[in-house]
RNA sequence: GCCCAGGUAGCUCAGUUGGUAGAGCAGCGGAUUGAAAAUCCGCGUGUCGCUGGUUCGAUUCCGGCCCUGGGCA
C-alpha cells in the first residue's frame, strides 16, 4: 500500500477527528486501527465513529465482528490484505487511526507467518492455565521451550500459553517463528506517521468527559445488552473497559458513582499503556502532534 | 460548652512497648509478534494535624490548640 497514512493516539486523544479532517482535505479510506472497535456490540464504550461520520468519509472495519469471535491481530491484518487486494485503497487513500500498538506494528513490520493453532489445543492451554496457575506452565515451558521461558517472565500466564500452543501444535519454538520477518502492509517511504501525545493532565480531562458522556449516551443499556449475551468472560470484546464496571451496577453490585470511578480509571491506566506503547516502540518517522494537532496546522499542507 | 472516637502517602487504613513508617487502591517508569482496551515487570511518592514539654532522640509519652465524626446539653 502506498501513500498511506497512519494516526495513533491514546484513546480520547481525537485520532477520530484527525482522520475526518483528513479525509475531508486529501480523500481516503479510515481503517479501523482499534483492537476493540471492531466488535459490533461495542458502540458506545469503545466510542466507535458517529453515522454522521461514517457517512462524510468511507470507514472500514468498525463493528463488523461479533463478539463471540476471538479476534486477533492476525485476523485484523488479514482484513487488511484483504482490502488491498480488492482495490479499495486504488483510488482513495487508506487513513488508519487507532490506538492499538500492535496493529501498527502489524502494519509497518508485517507479523511473522506463524502456525495455525486447532482450536482444541488452544483451549486445552488455556484451561492448563486457569488450573494450573503461570508459574508451573512458565516451567513446563522451561522444559520445552527454554529460549522463550528465559524471555518470559514466570508470570505472564497469557505469553507462556501462546509459547507452549504454538510449540504443541507445530513443534517449533514461538521464537523460531519469530525470527522469521514478516511482510510490512504499508509501503513505509510513501506512507506519512502521526501520533498524538497529548498533555496528560489534559487527556486525563478528555478521558474523564468522555466517559460521563458515554453514560449519558446509553452506555448502561449497551452493557446491559451485551452481559445478556452471557459471553466468555476470556473473550476479548468481554473486556472492553467499562463492561464489567457497568454490568456488575446492572446486577445492583456495584454503585453507579463507584464503576464510573473505576472504569475512568481503567481508561487512564489504558492510555498510560497506549503512549509508553508510541513513545518507545515508534520511530523518528512519526510526526509527534499535541491535541491541537498544531505541528500538522505548520506543516505544508500539500500532497501527502 | 462538655464527653467520646479519630487526624499517618492522592484515597481507605495498618503500625511504631520512644531509634523519622507500610499495605491495598490510585499514581509513575518499562516490556510488548494472532486475547493487545489483553498480559506482564519494576518504583513509595510522607512536616505521621499544629505547637510547647520530657528525652541523647518524639510520629509514638505528657500539656495546649486546631480540624472531622458521634453523643450529651
Amino acid at each position: 500500500m502506498k501513500n498511506a497514512i497512519l494516526i495513533a493516539g491514546p484513546t480520547a486523544s481525537g485520532k477520530s477527528s484527525l482522520a475526518m479532517r483528513l479525509a475531508a482535505r486529501d480523500g481516503g479510506v479510515i481503517v479501523n486501527t482499534d483492537a476493540m472497535q471492531v466488535y459490533s456490540t461495542l458502540e458506545i464504550l469503545t466510542a466507535r465513529p458517529s453515522a454522521a461520520d461514517m457517512a462524510q468519509a468511507p470507514h472500514v472495519l468498525y463493528g463488523h465482528v461479533a463478539p463471540r469471535i476471538s479476534y486477533s491481530v492476525g485476523a485484523w491484518q488479514r482484513e487488511v490484505a484483504d482490502l488491498a487486494a480488492q482495490g479499495t485503497f486504488n483510488t482513495a487513500r487508506p487513513i488508519f487511526a487507532g490506538g492499538t500498538g500492535l496493529y501498527f506494528r502489524a502494519l509497518t513490520e508485517g507479523l511473522s507467518h506463524m502456525p495455525d493453532i486447532p482450536q482444541p489445543v488452544r483451549d486445552r492451554w488455556r484451561y492448563q492455565l486457569l488450573e494450573d496457575g503461570p508459574e508451573r506452565l512458565h516451567r513446563l515451558l522451561m522444559r520445552e521451550d527454554p529460549e522463550t521461558a528465559m524471555q518470559l517472565s514466570a508470570g505472564d500466564g497469557q505469553r507462556i500459553v501462546r509459547a507452549l500452543e504454538v510449540m504443541d501444535a507445530s513443534g517449533r519454538s514461538i521464537r523460531d517463528w519469530q525470527r522469521q520477518a514478516g511482510r510490512p502492509l504499508v509501503d513505509r517511504a510513501s506512507a506519512r506517521f502521526y501520533v498524538i501525545e497529548p498533555d496528560r493532565g489534559e487527556l486525563v480531562a478528555r478521558i474523564e468527559r468522555r466517559f460521563d458522556a458515554m453514560v449519558s449516551a446509553g452506555a448502561m443499556d449497551e452493557a446491559r445488552s451485551v452481559a445478556a449475551l452471557r459471553l466468555d468472560p476470556a473473550l476479548p470484546a468481554a473486556k472492553a473497559i467499562g463492561l464489567r464496571e457497568l454490568a456488575a451496577v446492572a446486577d445492583g453490585a456495584m454503585q453507579l458513582s463507584d464503576a464510573i470511578e473505576r472504569a475512568k480509571a481503567a481508561t487512564r491506566q489504558y492510555a498510560k499503556r497506549q503512549s509508553t506503547w508510541f513513545r518507545n516502540q515508534f520511530g523518528p518517522e512519526w510526526t509527534r502532534l499535541d491535541l491541537d494537532f498544531r505541528s500538522l496546522s505548520a506543516e505544508r499542507t500539500g500532497p501527502l
